[in-house]
DNA sequence: CTTGACCTTCCCATCATGGGAAGGACTATA
DNA sequence: TATAGTCCTTCCCATGATGGGAAGGTCAAG
């Protein structure tokens, strides 16, 4: 099949698809007479495989370690699991700070009137600012 | 003041200070004969107010709106509480997002052994998976 | 007058993705 | 068979926010 195809049925844009062959992530397809990429069943199953590790927020070089792992047969699970988990810890971490920005602005909202009047806590916080972490 | 002592006292880098004027974000400071940039302390606030807003998950473009309404002494506090609470929906969102990425990895590393066993249901899973909105 | 710490501009890199141009290949239909 | 339309190819550029670093000018203290 084209890449058109591949990108279709593994719901990577083809030019996702050339571009993770460039970096090497995906092994290079073989080509017709007149350079068009071919893609097997396989290789859609591996393109789906980076889409769905994408999905659950890993890099690209992480997904390419998990695909390293997929890949060798003899793997530890403890591996992956390792892995996942700490990616795990990462993604829990970055959620709570999202909620703790989200937490302090709303906080802040809360006291602004939300009327026509002009004065706002909200900028008035912004402004007083202290610098976060300098001039020690 | 120099731009070092401006970006200690304000917590912005001196690198982003001369990038934010690039971008027009905050006004050209005056220059030494010597084309030194020279910061007076309002310009601190403002660094300060810019260095507030990204800290709370605001891209330069809105921290460009915000402080356009800072500046606008006849704004009504409600064009700033509406921008403030769709950034907290947008942050929450996102928040949410993370987290599901992350329960559904626990998940999955909940049914993985973790020994030295080589199959696992993570890698399982990323294998199995389908495109996510492809071919419908 | 030298040394070292500052400043200047300019270019490059990141990360993952998309846009689009210029040109070649294939397919269906008139 | 000619033509149109859709696919493919490579190549370059852009994003957003930030940092790294080079090459060179400036300033203050010794």
């Amino acid at each position: 099949m084209n890449i058109g195809e591949a990108a279709t049925r593994s719901g990577v844009s083809a030019k996702m698809i050339r571009y993770y062959e460039s970096i090497g992530l995906i092994t290079p397809p073989a080509r017709t007479a007149a350079q068009y990429r071919v893609y097997a069943d396989d290789d859609v199953h591996t393109l789906r495989f980076v889409r769905r590790s994408r999905d659950l927020g890993f890099s690209l070089e992480e997904t390419r370690e998990l695909l390293a792992l997929w890949r060798d047969k003899s793997r530890a699970s403890a591996d992956v699991k390792n892995l996942a988990m700490a990616h795990v810890r990462e993604l829990e971490e970055k959620a709570a700070e999202l909620k703790a920005m989200a937490d302090t602005l709303r906080h802040l909202a809360t006291h602004c009137h939300g009327d026509h009047r002009p004065d706002c806590p909200i900028l008035a916080d912004f402004a007083a600012s202290a610098p976060t972490q300098a001039k020690a």
